[in-house]
DNA sequence: TATCAATTCAAACGGTTGTTTTAATCGTGA
DNA sequence: TCACGATTAAAACAACCGTTTGAATTGATA
């Protein structure tokens, strides 16, 4: 990843707490859990080694909080445009590509959102379910199972023919599909043949047409 | 997950040098890398400190070995299930299924070697994609490069009709999938209906299809 | 049995970790 | 201007980190 300027550290316009939070969410992204220290974030964000403790209590709540910050309004989003489907028409009207775009958009198009750190979001989120800490993994499953209900609801209405079961199974495949490809990990020589931006965009309308397929026995 | 019985620490019959890969790829596994010390694995591997540095060099040296120890292996038995679809026929004949298979099935029948520590190391792989610490990356990229590129040709020579650069990616999805699937993450309410070997059948059964599916445009 | 290399061990090294304490500073309302 | 709560800062805390050292122990060979 190239050099990104860093709007992280904005001393005069974000709070204290607001750098110290972007500051430990570029951190994770780039060196992953096992690197982090209350240290090393404090300097980056600028600030003392106490206020960490003073503004979140301990480093675990600083992480979690990093976590809900994004995630809460990701699900908002993802939400909002598939109940934005169902509202034309009653019901079942609604194709499964619109409702996996619903889906699959919002995160790969956080990730184009450099400006508000989706892209460094979207990679801690990546590293955050191989952690599996016992925090970190409670704190996402308990904000996906429900999600992962009302839209495999959706899809179950879209395609009547497939098994539930099946739908759970394939949607949590595409789940995997997503995270991996969030994390940035494996994609080799695709990426640098063409600009990043337009690599996302195709990112996702490659997974999209995928996830299609994939449901389409 | 259970709480395991320990062949990891069998005294008599396992040189200290094992012990110490076994008890390491065990403490990942249950911890995350975040928590991993030498410590830790000396005392769960019934030694002393300074025998992993003596045996290992040092701390990431001994991460790389436990990688490398059933990453051959693992290709090893994909290459080797690949060209004994060849092997019949000149070529072209065999399937995407049969293709897949080769792929997929060696990684999840790992999990179900609880013996060999099979399922410990899954979850190994599946935490080390994530944490991206420049030496494990490397080392997984460097590794994962080849067998990638082998498989896809084989791809490319069951569906002629698919675009190259489409192989690529949703190879590279449905390696996200198997991954994230390896690490047993989100499994959530599927896991927790059946018997845990009849799940992990399953699952081979379900990923492949999914992929199947997936590259049957 | 004596020897010597391979292996194991206890102890210590310097450095980093997360957290806490205490004092200084800041900004706002009286 | 004063006072007071909110915030920042410096310093110290105990605990743990990976690694190294040098002596003790082992086990096979001569």
């Amino acid at each position: 990843m190239p050099e990104l300027d860093q709007p992280t550290c904005n001393m005069t316009t974000l709070s204290t707490k607001e750098r110290i939070l972007n500051s430990t969410e570029r951190l994770i992204a780039e060196n992953g859990f096992a690197e982090l220290s209350i240290r090393k974030i404090s300097l980056q964000a600028h600030t003392n080694l106490a206020a960490i403790n003073y503004h979140f209590g301990n480093k675990q709540q600083l992480i979690n909080q990093v976590l809900e910050r994004r995630l809460n309004n990701l699900f908002e989003v993802r939400k909002k445009m598939l109940h934005d489907l169902n509202q034309g028409d009653t019901q079942l009207k609604c194709n499964l590509e619109q409702i996996l775009h619903a889906f699959i958009a919002p995160a790969l198009y956080m990730i184009n959102d450099e400006h508000q750190g989706g892209r460094v979001f979207m990679k801690v989120l990546a590293r955050a379910y191989a952690e599996q800490s016992d925090s970190l993994h409670d704190l996402l499953a308990k904000r996906y199972t429900p999600i992962i209900k009302e839209f495999a609801d959706a899809i179950h209405l879209a395609c009547p023919k497939l098994p539930r079961q099946t739908i759970f199974w394939r949607f949590h495949f595409i789940i995997g599909a997503l995270t991996y490809t969030m994390g940035d990990f494996g994609a080799s020589s695709l990426s640098k043949q063409m600009p990043e931006t337009e690599y996302f965009n195709q990112s996702v309308e490659e997974l999209i047409q995928f996830a299609v397929s994939a449901l389409t026995v």
